[in-house]
DNA sequence: CATATTAATGAATTATAAGTCAACAAAAAT
DNA sequence: ATTTTTGTTGACTTATAATTCATTAATATG
């Protein structure tokens, strides 16, 4: 578990560069880097911050590596029409969102008859 | 609940004393007791060492930390969803993915636009 | 290939965590 | 009540994280 590997990981699955993130974080872009090149001890406030910055909790940044594991296995292409996603509007990503979810919300309900279903 | 009092409470819990565990952790008493009293903010290695000494893994540590607000689909990361889109169906993720060229390829072209404006 | 973006590194400075030693207060133990 | 342990704080030094600015290396992108 290398606190730098999967800082990054989680950032260039987000899209985001060195200096967009340390942007975000109010850091200096080489310290971002010298914290995710494993060169500096960092203080527990920037790991939280940048835990933060990139939507997990703490644990979560911590379980991020297996987590990683099973999405490792996912389709590329798509890991980059992600990145593009995000580079988009706030209107455009949020119809994308919103379709996202509708299907998501149908699937679940699908599930929930099937499993219903099989077990009456 | 923030680090100080999570580190003192299992601290008190195993019997141990301020100085037995700065010990432990071959960390002068004084600092220990600054970490745990929040009047600075340690290094990541020195928290790491300090929930090693305690005996408890990170995500233990820190379960009791964390706010576990409930995010709605909009505020999840994308790598949340890139998890979520591909549990769908092929034909939903087909037309996620069409969706999606197309918006990028109507973003394109609308930079391209704004581009050759600006530059003439 | 040329250019732009991103990442990596250096040097110099500032901010602050951590170490050391000491003194004192609070609490516990005998 | 006195002693002993534990916790809190202060002053000073040392080590190092973080900032800033600049430069170069490496990677995409056209």
């Amino acid at each position: 578990m290398n606190l730098g590997k999967t800082l990054k990981k989680v950032r260039e699955a987000k899209g985001l560069s060195q200096k967009e993130l340390a942007g975000l974080l109010k850091m200096a872009q080489a310290q971002y880097h010298r914290i995710e090149s494993g060169k500096t001890d960092p203080s527990f406030s920037s790991v939280v911050k940048i835990a933060k910055a990139l939507g997990l909790s703490f644990s979560e940044l911590f379980r991020a590596d297996e987590i990683f594991s099973e999405v490792n296995a996912y389709d590329k292409t798509l890991m980059e029409k992600l990145r593009l996603i995000d580079a988009l509007d706030e209107t455009e990503k949020k119809s994308i969102y919103n379709i996202v979810d509708s299907l998501i919300a149908k699937k679940k309900l699908k599930d929930n008859l099937s499993a219903a279903l099989s077990t009456s």
